[in-house]
DNA sequence: TGATGTGGTGAATATGTATTCATAGAATGA
DNA sequence: TCATTCTATGAATACATATTCACCACATCA
């Protein structure tokens, strides 16, 4: 027993919630909440039903670990280019073309994160998560526009409208793309969309070349 | 009993079927179709449980049936804005304020019908209603702004994108102005959203009154 | 070797709920 | 008035499924 390292045996039990987790993500991802049973997840993932239940409180908690361990993977991606200091365009384009790594990486988590977006997140306890980010986003992109604005970099827009508008786009881009990834066709679409807004914000024309 | 008439009896059922609509609908889009009960919908409409299936062949019939009535009186505002023949530009801006009085009439139904926008639609039968206005839209915005660019009122632009762009920062803001509805406040964020489209899309630079 | 602990198991339990159906009562009409 | 028809009803049924728990297999180690 190692303070650093786990014995074999801690280790296969992390593995256990691992592999139950995914199974879950899948389901979960494909069928809804609802729609899936623990007899299912647990038939999928190869353990007996009481054996999830030695992992996870109960099937609304594994799918809250769900959402809390896909959500932080995003927000890991995603917060840090909002954060970033260079400047306002770069973090706006950064913050799109990352959705392409994003979808190809989480395809599975993608269909369940995006297609909770829609639902009243306010009211669901189990989103809580998902509902967090979205508002962390939505204030970080605002931000961005408000200090290119400031800069004159950007042109007068309502910076909240764009900032939803980006953040929607790229999420309904991200959910139609998941459904039939295409790495050279995501690519394609987010490069459009960059152009779309960029093109809208920045006071000089940029290239749009009808691809 | 008279050809063109109801009788009594005939207006009394479709009243009781109206109001069985509602009461499911109000459940429906603040609690989700899982966790609704038919019992629940019983007691909410003053009705018995069986009596539903005097009107409805079963929960999901019933479910489908609201979907249905909704999307049509939603379709029957946005459609014909898009096919009428104004320039594109009065178009696409009926389009987006035509959504106050949408949302105004439609609340409740409203946070059912963008609430499932997220949702898998292809693969669900319950929301092919939802999926097909959905690409109705999507389709004409898009012939629209392949119209305004051949003319050459507008920039050239992806009019794929442009398209998917608004038609999601509508749903996303109608969305989020059902949940408080404040026709004042929901008529100035249409604006910006017109304001920011429009500014994205014509040639000349329209005024944007930051407000 | 036997004692102890750990992870795994799935039949049994408890609960919720969609749907049915035999029945009641009101309206209609002979 | 009696028979017929229509609507409404909610207890009973059938089924699904989340959760529990007594028990197993195996590893560890005294």
């Amino acid at each position: 027993m190692n303070k650093t390292k786990l014995s074999r045996k801690e280790k296969d039990k992390l593995r256990h919630r691992e592999e139950i987790l995914e199974a879950a993500l899948i389901l979960f991802s494909s069928k809804g909440f609802h729609t899936v049973s623990m007899q299912d997840i647990a038939s999928d993932s190869e353990f007996g039903v009481g054996t999830l239940y030695n992992f996870f409180e109960s099937k609304e908690q594994l799918f809250v670990e769900l959402m809390k361990a896909g959500i932080e993977k995003i927000g890991q991606l995603l917060i840090p280019i909002l954060d970033s200091n260079q400047e306002e365009e770069g973090k706006l384009s950064e913050f799109i073309l990352a959705h392409v790594d994003i979808i190809e990486s989480n395809i599975e988590f993608i269909k369940l994160y995006v297609s909770q977006y829609g639902m009243s997140t306010s009211a669901n306890p189990m989103l809580k998560n998902i509902s967090v980010l979205k508002t962390t986003v939505a204030s970080k992109l605002e931000s961005i526009i408000k200090a290119g604005m400031r800069k004159q970099i950007f042109r007068r827009v309502h910076p909240e409208i764009v900032a939803l508008s980006l953040r929607v786009t790229v999420e309904a881009f991200s959910l139609e793309s998941s459904e039939h990834f295409d790495k050279v066709k995501v690519k394609e679409g987010l490069l459009k969309i960059e152009n779309f807004f960029l093109n809208a914000l920045l006071k000089k024309e940029t290239d749009t070349k009808i691809i």
